[in-house]
Parts: C-alpha cells; sequence; structure tokens
DNA sequence: GCGTCCAGGTCTACC
DNA sequence: GGTAGACCTGGACGC
C-alpha cells in the first residue's frame, strides 16, 4: 500500500471505456492485462529512471501501483490524470448527443477520453507510426523503439531518438521510408527548434495549430487531426481508411463516399465532431476491446 | 511457396 | 490547389 497512489475521478469518467477508447492501450509502454483489468505503463522520473506501474480501478478512485518506492507522488498523479483525461470536461460532449439515440450508449458507458501518453512527443512519435501500415507493424515498430531505445522499458526521449542512424532505424525499428522521419523530427526537439508540449496550451487557433503539426515529416492531415484529439481539440474528423470503411458500413449502405460526405454527416456536432465520430464507429471496441 | 494487395497516409513533383 | 506516383513493411489472400 506505502507504493500506491490513489486518485479522484470525475463522476462521469469509466475506466474500462477510457482504456478501450482505442488501440493505445496495446503500444509499449502501456500493456493491458484483461483479466484482472490492470493497465501497465512505465513512467519516467525526472531524472530518466524508468518506474513501472500498474494502473486500476480501487473503490471509485484509480490507483496507482508502483513496483519501487523513491518515485515522485506527485509526478505520478498528474501523469496518470493526464494520461486518463481525467481532468476533461465532457459535459458538453454529453449534452450535444442528446436525442441521437444511435449515441445514448455514449453517456452510458461515460466514453470519449481517448487514452494518452504522458508526453505530447510520445503521441506524436506513436502517431506516425500508425500511418500508412498495419496496426500489426504499428505494434512492431512501438515496440522496437521502447526495447530497442528505452530505457528499462520506458518510451525513448527525443535525445534517444537523435542519436541514431537512419539503417537502424530502418533494420532495427522497421521504420521502412519513415525512418529519416524520426531523426529529423527528434533533432528538431533536441534542439528547441519544436516543442511538442507545447500544443497542449497552445492559443493557436485549430487550423493554425493543425498547420503547426503538420511541419513535422510525416504528420499529414490524418495525423496532425488525431494529434489535436489527443491534445483535446475535436474539430478534425481524422480520418484515415479503417473509419472510412465503418463509416460506408454503417450509413452509407456500405458503398464508398467522399470525405466532404462524411464531413458533412458529423457537421452537426461542431467543435465535437471528430470525438463524435469517433465514438460512433468504435462502439463494440468500447464495449469488448479494439482488437 | 509465390505474387499481389492493402493497411489507422504522406511527400514531392508537376500542372 | 489539386493530383499522380513513389514509398517500407508485414500479414492476408488467392492460386
Amino acid at each position: 500500500m506505502k507504493n500506491a497512489v490513489f486518485i479522484d475521478v470525475p463522476d462521469d469518467f469509466n475506466f474500462r471505456s477510457t482504456v478501450y477508447s482505442h488501440g493505445w492501450c496495446e503500444l509499449a509502454p502501456f500493456s493491458l492485462d484483461e483479466d484482472s483489468w490492470q493497465l501497465s505503463y512505465v513512467f519516467r522520473s525526472k531524472d530518466g529512471t524508468a518506474i513501472p506501474a500498474v494502473i486500476s480501478e480501487d473503490s471509485g478512485q484509480v490507483r496507482v501501483d508502483l513496483s519501487a518506492p523513491g518515485f515522485d507522488r506527485e509526478q505520478i498523479e498528474k501523469e496518470t490524470r493526464h494520461l486518463l483525461r481525467l481532468d476533461d470536461d465532457l459535459a458538453g460532449f454529453y449534452a450535444l448527443l442528446d436525442g441521437h439515440e444511435r449515441l445514448e450508449w455514449v453517456r452510458d458507458r461515460r466514453a470519449g477520453r481517448l487514452l494518452r501518453s504522458p508526453t505530447v512527443w510520445e503521441d506524436l512519435v506513436k502517431t506516425i507510426c500508425t500511418t500508412n501500415c498495419s496496426w500489426a507493424l504499428t505494434r512492431i515498430m512501438v515496440s522496437n523503439l521502447v526495447t530497442k531505445l528505452g530505457h528499462l522499458g520506458a518510451f525513448p526521449t527525443p535525445e534517444a531518438l537523435a542519436g541514431m542512424s537512419e539503417e537502424f532505424y530502418r533494420n532495427e525499428i522497421r521504420g521502412g521510408y519513415r525512418s529519416p522521419y524520426f531523426i529529423e523530427l527528434a533533432e528538431r526537439v533536441v534542439s528547441g527548434d519544436l516543442d511538442p508540449e507545447s500544443w497542449l496550451t497552445s492559443d493557436l487557433p485549430t487550423p493554425e495549430l493543425k498547420k503547426a503539426m503538420k511541419k513535422v515529416k510525416g504528420v499529414g492531415d490524418y495525423a496532425a487531426e488525431n494529434l489535436l484529439k489527443l491534445v483535446g481539440r475535436y474539430e478534425g474528423l481524422a480520418l484515415d481508411s479503417w473509419l472510412r470503411s465503418q463509416f460506408y458500413k454503417n450509413h452509407n449502405a456500405e458503398k464508398k463516399c467522399s470525405d466532404k460526405k462524411i464531413e458533412r454527416h458529423y457537421h452537426r456536432f461542431g467543435q465535437w465532431r471528430g470525438l463524435v465520430i469517433w465514438c460512433d464507429m468504435t462502439e463494440k471496441w468500447i464495449v469488448s476491446g479494439p482488437s
């Protein structure tokens, strides 16, 4: 118990819906034990030490068990609140769903909090790993990054990525054409030219922030809009091949249609439309998991 | 076993 | 601003 941190949660929070919100729970250093319903993650202390943690529900609170003493309790609570989106206010989102029978389950299951990493840096690298490949390859790339460049299971730092060659990313990480992108991104962050963490609190209008994100090589419309969701902005739909196919199946008699038609369908949901389409297409995931 | 296609897209050159 | 073609990889699929 001495190495456990207990965190209060808002009334409209649901641990399982958040963990299952998208595939992030399957990407290292996350791992999920669905039998005991424990989400593992390896935090990183300010001095770089890896801090393995197990996150679970306990009597209406979130419980974080740390395997070793000497961690910064305040940091663990702050980062856990961040990755579970405990401070996000979804009242406006839920209110918007009133009267939409198809989406009633979202509020019932308290869905809508998208699991994220403690840093935007980590979410940015992972998002690039999701582009133009199967989910299986995404898992391989992220696992290789953590295993071969991370310290004791923690996600690697920009410094760790910046020091490696393109051949290393191609041969060891299996990053393919993304390999030079990883190096350029890491070098920009290390040099101070780019600060992904600033996107969390940016005053820029969303279209401008999206433009800034797209200046990162490997980040296009889908990746930028996915990252925007992870920093709390949901104006973009983040359409990818999977989301499109689900829309065709659920709203268009299994026939392909233009992205503009999809955009028109969700336009009524205003600033929350990106979260609405995600929930609309992922009910089965939230209920039974993304795999 | 082998070839093809495509997946949680993006970049560049060209018009 | 819009579009065609190239780009790594791994797994599914058809033959």
